[in-house]
DNA sequence: TTACTTCCTCTAGCAGCTATAGGTTCAAGG
DNA sequence: CCTTGAACCTATAGCTGCTAGAGGAAGTAA
């Protein structure tokens, strides 16, 4: 049995955040000990491994609600499990993307401005005018609006 | 003079999203008609545009008032605007890597999934072990601490 | 026993918006 | 002129995925 420091420490997943993914519900209510301390078990440490790893790898808490459930049950179908995969590909090519033209887009500014006066800047007058830009990169309508989410 | 609405689809910024920047001082106090709406000149479009754009390449909301104060005054060096252009740029090409990193390891987990059945599921599989990855993607630690961007 | 660390709960905060409620103002049609 | 409906107003709460702080209890080593 480990208490949350060692838990946190041997996943790297820090203590407050283990005690948020309990009270959001991805991990069960932990055992507690006399003096009331959560203790883990094996299973435990297991499942937040998967849970870091997951995040690591980009899933939303919400895709790893759904692939703990999955893997909850051995004998449904690989499908399901397959297909959050396939969506969390699909996603960070299409990020891959975008952050590739915006990088493009950020060199030019950078190489580009000669003058040293503000007045002069390319990369603020960039900033100012879309047009000046080569590349088509990507929009607030479909890039910034999504759930903040990092990597 | 246009009204919020107007302004916000020729900038294409939603409309609460500009009272918000209004709120947080990215934008000056709009003037008020009589029956107290809104007003927007030539200047204000343009500032919101510029945000906007800022914000398309990813800029956080810090880094666009930094950037708003260094425009508002033309006679000041570059260097800083560039700066902050370079370290927006060397965020996206680090950004980049570890996006690269995670698609290869998220493209092996689709592939390898040849089970029908969630216990055969490499899906599954590879995310309750790192060990199994090839590459060495980012961790918790240097991937998902920042403030939440994204692009 | 004392000191120190780790643990507990609870609440509030971060970015960057978005949504909802409950009300006012404005422009067009009848 | 009056009504309808869209667009506006303020204020507040919510979203994701945590992080930080207060104020206190429990565990551990000397």
């Amino acid at each position: 049995m480990l208490t949350i420091g060692k838990l946190g420490t041997s996943t790297g997943v820090k203590v407050p955040t283990i005690r948020y993914y309990e009270q959001i519900g991805l991990l069960p209510e932990a055992e507690r000990s006399a003096g009331n301390q959560r203790l883990y078990t094996h299973k435990a440490h297991e499942r937040l491994a998967f849970i870091r790893h997951a995040r690591e790898l980009g899933f939303s808490l919400e895709a790893i609600r759904d692939l703990l459930s999955l893997s909850d049950d051995p004998d449904q179908p690989c499908a399901a499990a397959d297909a959050i995969a396939k969506a969390q590909l699909a996603e960070v090519e299409s990020r891959l993307a975008r952050l590739t033209a915006l990088k493009t887009e950020l060199e030019r500014m950078v190489v580009q401005c000669a003058g040293d006066r503000i007045s002069d800047c390319r990369v603020i007058e960039v900033l100012g005018d879309h047009s000046l830009c080569v590349t088509n990169h990507p929009t607030m309508d479909d890039a910034g609006q999504g759930p903040a989410r990092d990597v």
